[in-house]
DNA sequence: AGGCCTATTGCACACTTGTCCAACAGTCCC
DNA sequence: GGGACTGTTGGACAAGTGTGCAATAGGCCT
């Protein structure tokens, strides 16, 4: 096994405990235990547990954001490109993947390496909604005041709506989650007259 | 000291604690040099640290509650009363406020009394917000297909908004946030024809 | 005053954590 | 084959955890 490979598989293991056991609860020798090898190899190839475990978020996080950017390429609609990103963001096929952010938030406060990642990634989603509105004022099918607050603005209800489906999964049918967040989207999106405008504060 | 006064001074302390920092990390040790007193104490009244990290989180939670609920009375215009409430639920005034929910979600996987307490205190907010609505509706002030969904989706939307106010204190202004989350309550009270309409989905 | 009862102490216990490190094993080069 | 190098091991280590418990202190009642 090549030093990259077993960094790797190092990664894998993590995530894989990450998402059953959440991070906070996430230890070396966990992982080893994962992978089938002793404790020490870990801190072989990372300097420390926050680092490992950072990097482990990063790469799904990152994972995410490539797939939706690469089925974003698939179209070069403004309105449909924001419909996709929407319907990405929403993971409705993984019932871990906000849980990991939700433990990622809260854990940040103790986990300086985590704390980076998860901001840069989370800043990275947003701009590419900025982008996305941007794209679509330039083709003139979008009107946008304020892209970079707006995209902040739907990062965070989008979150909102995620964080309750999973604090709630039995009592509110993520289909629901996934049905409103959709429903506020094309609010959010205010088709008038053919045309988006996107507002950045809600009462003129 | 009377036992009611002990118990009631340590889940300050705890709270004190746990405000400091977060509730991860608050160990029974902490809590008793935040008192001045042995660790042993704490178990002498609590049976476990999940209960006392419970009752902590329930006293704060249910202070907020109850603070908001007072305020409520003070006016009995429905409309009136829901600006209320988004005034009260953005807890401008606290920093913590938020910080300490994120982590009660987070921590409730791995802390069952902590879960219950997080996921009672969350429906009743919900079911505050859905009274509010059917009050309204009372009154013929408001229309609203779905009062319980509707005030499940505000939740969502405000805490999602809390959230990344949190998360990002240095980059969003907590007044844009707060800017922000008053802007969608009065888009989503959709003042049409000088009455309320609450939508269930967004999409008629 | 004496007895009792309970709050409170301080520590022991078993266990877990991240980190570190001396020893071992495998492989490749000379 | 022998040596050097590096991945890998398994455990040591100190610091931490929640929890239980014998011993103490202090006040209250008789």
């Amino acid at each position: 096994m090549t030093p990259e490979q077993r960094r790797a598989a190092i990664v894998d293991a993590t995530l894989r405990v990450m998402i059953r056991q959440g991070i906070a609860a996430s230890t070396a020798r966990d992982v080893a235990a994962e992978m089938g090898t002793s404790s020490g190899l870990i801190h072989h190839y990372f300097a420390s547990m926050d680092d490992l475990l950072a990097e482990a978020f990063d790469r799904v996080a990152s994972d995410d954001l490539a797939r939706t950017v690469a089925a974003l390429d698939a179209s070069s609609e403004p309105v449909e490109r924001l419909a996709i990103f929407f319907a990405f963001y929403i993971r409705a096929d993984e019932d871990w993947g906000m849980q990991l952010w939700l433990d990622a938030w809260s854990e940040a406060a103790r986990r300086p390496a985590l704390q980076q990642t998860s901001r840069r990634l989370n800043e990275a989603w947003q701009s590419l909604v900025a982008d996305l509105i941007r794209d679509g004022m330039r083709s003139g099918e979008m009107t946008c005041d304020a892209p970079d607050a707006v995209a902040w603005r739907i990062i965070s209800l989008l979150d909102g709506l995620a964080l309750q489906a999973v604090a709630h999964a039995d009592l509110v049918a993520r289909e629901d989650a996934n049905a409103w967040a959709r429903g506020y989207a094309e609010d959010e999106l205010a088709l008038e007259r053919g045309a988006l405008r996107l507002r950045a504060s809600h009462r003129a």
